[in-house]
Parts: C-alpha cells; structure tokens; sequence
RNA sequence: GGGGUGGUAGUUCAGUUCGGUUAGAACGCCGGCCUGUCACGUCGGAGGUCGCGGGUUCAAGUCCCGUCCACCCCGCCA
C-alpha cells in the first residue's frame, strides 16, 4: 500500500521558495496576493474535476483550490495529495463567493487558488486522524506523540505553555530576579522523595543524583549575595505516578533574601497575577489566607478546593459519651468524629448513600453513617443511639437544618479528615456544586514543622529540613517538636497545590538543631550537609523562597486533567516513553566501565 | 506493594450475561465516478495473532488460571 501511494510522485527540494505567510493569519484585506505557504494536506476533499485541500500549519488552517484551468500540473499534484503530505503551495488569494464562505474557518472568508506546488513530503497511512475530530486512547497517542502533537488541541497546549513560562521569566526579571543554572548531576540527600541515580565511570561505586529540586543550590546562591535567584527548572522523583505526577517535572524556583513570608507571597501573587492573565482570570489581591488547622478542620485536607462549601465540623465532645459505640470508642481511643453538612440532602438517594463505604474505603474507612435532618426529626439508622441535646450539639455544630443530610466519620483523625476530605468532592462534584469556570486561589500558612513518623519511630520534615521554624516556637524545639509551626506557605488552586515554600533557616545553630530533632546527627549531618552549614556559617542573609509546579499551573489554566497533556513528551504510568521505549537494557561494556554488575 | 477500569480491523467501539455456522459497525485506507466542497457525495474493494501464554470443552473473543500493557486511585511523593 505504502508502494502504491508512493510509486507516482516526486519529492521536490524547496529550491528558492520562501514562505511568505504562515496559514491561519490570512484575511479578506489579503485578497488578490499572492503568497507562498508551506504545511500539511489537513483534508483532500477531491471533485474530480477539482480538488480542495486544507492546508495546516502551526498558525491554523487555509483552503487551497487546484483548478486544471489554473494550473494543470498542480492539479496533478493535487490528485496525487493524501493526509498529512508536506506541501509548498504558490498561489492567489481570492475572496470566495458569497455562499462558499465557511464561518467555522479564521481563514474561512478566501482561499488560495493554487498556481504551483511542490510535494516536500510524503506520508504513509496514519495509524490515527490529525484532525482533531477523531477520539484516540491516550496509549496510541503517546506511541505516536509526533503525530498528536500536530493536533490543534495539543499545539495550543504547548503554545500556551511557551507564553505561560515567558510571563513568568519577564515578570521575574522585572522585579530584579537572576536566572541561574544549578547542577543537574548532583548529590544524593536524604529525607525526601526516592533520588534518580547517575553511576560515576571517573569514581567507580560513587553516583550522582538528579535533584529532586535546586534547594541547596538556591541557597547558596542567596549565601553567594544574589539577593533574588530563580529558575525554570527539570526536577526529578523516582516515586510511582498520577495524573498530576511525572518523574520528571518542571518547577518555577525562586529564592529572595532578607525577607518575610510576606515578601515572598507578595511576589508570588504578582506572578500569578501575570500568568492567569493570560487567560483572563483574576487573582485576588492578596490571595486569602487559611491556616493550616483551620484547612484541616474546615476540609480535611492541606490542600483545599475553595470553589465550594460543603466544610467539615468537628463533633468529638458532643458525641464523647452516646449512646452509639462507634462514635463513643473512636473518641475514647483517641480518634474524632467529624460531620459533613450537604444542604438539600434529598438529592442523595439510598442507593448513593448505600455507596458511601465504597467511597472511603481507600482511606481505612470502615464506614459512614449518616442523617436526614427532616422537619420532624432525625431520620437515621443511628438516630436511636442519640440523646436530643447530642442531636442539639451536632446541629450546632455543623448548623445543621432541616432538609440538611449529614454524614459521620468516626475513627483516627488521619482517617476520618482523608475520608471527608475525598467525600466533600466527591459529593460536590456529584451535586453540580463545583463551578468549572472558577479558580479560588488559597494560601495555607503555618504549617507544622515536623511530622511524626511511625514507620521511622522519629520526626521527619513536613516540608523540608531547612525550613525555618517561627521564632516564638524556637524555645519548645526539643521539648515539643510536635508544637512547632513552621514558616512554611502553600498556594493552592482549585484543590491542587500549586507551589510551597518557606523562609529557611539561616543559623547554622538552628540548622543542626533542627538536624538532630530530625534524628539526623551530628556526623551524618556534617558527612551530607556540610557545604550548606559551611555556608550558613560564613554569613547566610535571612532569606527564603518557593517552588512552583509549571506543568500544574499549565493544567489548570488550560483546563486540564493530567499534566501529561502540557508536557511535550510525557512518562506513562510505569515511567516509560511509549515513544522512544526508555528506559532500556544497556550494552554490557557501558556497565562495566561504570564498574556496575546485574544481580540476575 | 494493593484496589479498580480497559485491551477485538489502521483508529474508536459493539459483540463476552447464557460458549455454538463465515467476528460486526463507524471512521480511515485502496480503486472508479464527480467543478464549489469544507465531517464533500457516490459505487465498489481490501483489511482480524479478539494483548500474550496455558487450561476446561465436541466447540472459547466469550468460562478458568497466569502474565503483559495503558489509565484512575491507595500506599509512596510536596
């Protein structure tokens, strides 16, 4: 088949054609030019004695009519053209008639009458259409990205992109920010995401790693007397991915010295002021503030979508001694009871209610329970278990009112906060609750500085181990680790988080206190860290900064579910280019130049 | 590591409950006709390792076991 197609035709060389107009752009006002344009056969429509083509480029699409009495050659040519053929196409533009003009095209008021053409390229039959009209699995999609990224859709993805990532570089100079390189070869650190390694040939045994981000670079830099860096930058994590998560992804990094969090919130909102602009969004000057206990106690979650309300209320006391076991043991064991309120409950059936379990399940829920708060009492299969002032108290609690439908969660506050959390969503998204033309940005300030980990029996970083913890905290660092907020801020999106920085800390004393509360000692501290204590050391500014996730924030302002769709040349799922099949075996010789040896 | 969904023509899917003749549709592809289409029309044609391997059966796209791939989620990750 492919022979069939190709037997016929020449290839010609572009010899001196320019191209003198990109497709999309041209207009009625052009009419009687004559232009040369250069792209791909979108469309053959052929009437025998005339054929039409739709030529593409970047810029958009243009008719191109092949008419025997224009040129007999070109219409040769023409009859010979099929899908995604490369062709320089000579021609005049002409208005069309009246009743030929197609509204649906930019270009859709003229056409180019074809004078001469030149096939540049040929091609075999598609394993899908370029047209933008075909649905495709996203697997035949990313085999074949050099064909889907032709497609309308996914050129203006990636042009927005551009813009997007050109906003943000001129708004940074603008306001006195230096972009610098750091190392993409560098060292493993601890704490933190899995490190993708690099062997050394020149020091057999010892490995690079790729930075999971530039942190200690930025650092330094402020250390160095940059005063304000940032970076459009490759970061890198080996853990397992998600729709929002690739192993590698890019990050808007930036880092000022001499500041507060305000400072650097306040930059932060200028960025995204310019970015969402983009696209016509506003940003809310300043971005509302929520703290993280009250982003955990109002949604469950440090990451909140603030599109809708549907909040959490917490009815642990209330409920302390009832009636009904569930509630009475979570709260005895040490746990909590929150409730979910959804206004006019009655549009969740049984059946959606019946299905709850399954929707909490995940998150080591063993269940819900629910109410219909009706005008004449409590409907519920626990409402027997409660007492008309525990029945007052929930009500109080949440503002729960008739027609309202609550839904409990009883268990550790981990647990019952993942749950509800997810349940809010769910919920409204099921309801129609939550507007797809919003965008409700958030920052979520004081976050705790440590976190403890059971599986590790110790403290770890809730951001990182530079963060700086609030002065007024500093006294309980030992004693009460668990106390400690630190100065760390997230901004957050429509639910997703956005970017997360902090001030750092800037003491080298701090800096190992923090190391040891860490359990990381003295030597292993001196072993990884000890360029950045050297440096703290030789006089560190206060400074601190934040990171944004690009591929995110291209997301959502294109409205997006999967970053995967802002990234030229995306990782599947198990980290594989379907494209070009990486990873791959290595030739035995590059393995033992490394000095590397195959268990297996 | 775990849970879920999917894999049938180049593509997107139906067919799988309840096993049964030659596995269908649309689009695409190939050929004929067509001078105003733009999802062109029209006539004809080709095209299948039902993801892969094993099993049950007279008989498997369909049932069973294993396995690979893609996607969503939990764990993991800021």
């Amino acid at each position: 088949m492919t022979d069939e197609r190709t037997r016929s035709i020449d290839l010609s060389g572009l010899g001196d054609w320019k191209r003198s107009d990109y497709c999309g752009g041209l207009r009625a006002a052009d009419n009687g030019r004559e232009v040369t344009v250069m792209g791909w056969v979108n469309s053959r429509r052929d009437h025998g004695g005339l054929i039409f083509v739709d030529l593409r480029d970047r810029s958009g699409i243009l008719q191109i009519v092949f008419d025997p009495d224009s040129s007999g050659a070109a219409f040769a040519l023409a009859e010979a053209l099929r899908s995604e053929f490369v062709v320089a196409i000579r021609g005049r533009i002409e208005k069309r008639s009246a009743e030929t003009i197609n509204p649906n095209l930019a270009t859709g008021e003229i056409e180019v009458v074809c004078l001469e053409a030149k096939l540049l390229s040929q091609a075999r039959p598609l394993p899908f259409a370029v047209d933008g009209n075909t649905e495709v699995t996203e697997q035949t999609r990313l085999k074949y990205r050099f064909l889907d990224l032709r497609r309308p859709e996914m050129q203006e993805r990636l042009l927005f992109r551009h813009r997007l990532a050109k906003s943000v570089r001129d708004y940074l100079d603008g306001a006195g920010f230096v972009e610098i390189e750091t190392p993409v070869l560098t060292r493993s650190t601890p704490e933190g995401a899995r490190d993708y390694l690099v062997p050394s040939r020149v020091t057999p045994g010892h490995f690079y790693a790729l930075p999971q981000s530039p942190q200690l670079f930025k650092q330094i830099l402020m250390v160095a007397g940059f005063d304000r860096y940032f970076q459009i930058v490759r970061c890198f994590r080996d853990e397992d991915l998600r729709a929002d998560r690739q192993p590698e992804f890019t990050q808007i990094d930036l880092e000022m010295s001499f500041v507060t969090p305000d400072d650097v919130m306040a930059v932060t909102e200028g960025m995204l002021t310019v970015a969402c602009a983009l696209r016509g969004i506003e940003v809310p000057q300043p971005i509302p503030r929520l703290t993280y206990d009250d982003a955990m106690r109002r949604f469950g979650i440090d990451r909140p979508d603030m599109r809708f309300g549907l909040e959490l209320a917490e009815v642990s006391d209330v409920v302390r001694n009832c009636e009904f076991k569930v509630f009475r043991e979570a709260v005895a064991k040490g746990g909590i009871v929150k409730v979910l309120r959804v206004p006019d409950g009655d549009r969740l059936s049984r059946k959606d209610l019946d299905n709850l379990p399954t929707l909490v399940a995940p998150y080591g829920a063993k269940g819900v329970a629910w109410v219909r708060v009706n005008a004449d009492g409590w409907q519920s299969p626990i409402a027997k278990f409660l007492s008309d002032s525990e029945r007052k108290g929930i009500e109080s609690a949440c503002g729960a009112g008739a027609g309202d439908l609550l839904m409990f969660l009883a268990d550790s506050p981990k647990v019952v906060n993942d749950s509800l959390a997810n349940l809010r969503l769910k919920i409204g998204d099921q309801l129609g609750m939550i507007p797809s033309d919003t965008y409700a940005f958030v920052w979520v300030t004081d976050f705790p500085l440590f976190d403890y980990s059971p599986e590790d029996k110790r403290y770890v970083a809730v951001h990182h181990p530079f963060t700086s913890p609030r002065d007024e905290d500093l006294e309980r660092l030992e004693s009460d680790p668990a106390s400690i907020k630190a100065l760390a801020y997230d901004v957050v999106l429509n639910g997703t988080e956005l970017g997360g920085g902090s001030v750092r800390i800037h003491r080298p004393d701090v800096q190992s206190r923090v190391f040891q509360a860490l359990g990381i000692g003295e030597a292993e501290a001196r072993n990884k860290f000890g360029f950045l204590l050297d440096a703290l050391s030789f006089g560190a500014p206060p400074h601190g900064g934040i990171a944004f996730g690009l591929d995110r924030l291209a997301m959502l302002l294109t409205g997006g579910t999967s970053i995967r769709d802002v990234i030229a040349f995306p990782k599947t799922q198990r980290a594989t280019c379907l494209m070009t099949e990486a990873p791959s075996p290595v030739d035995p010789k590059q393995l033992r130049e490394l000095g590397l040896k195959l268990s297996e």
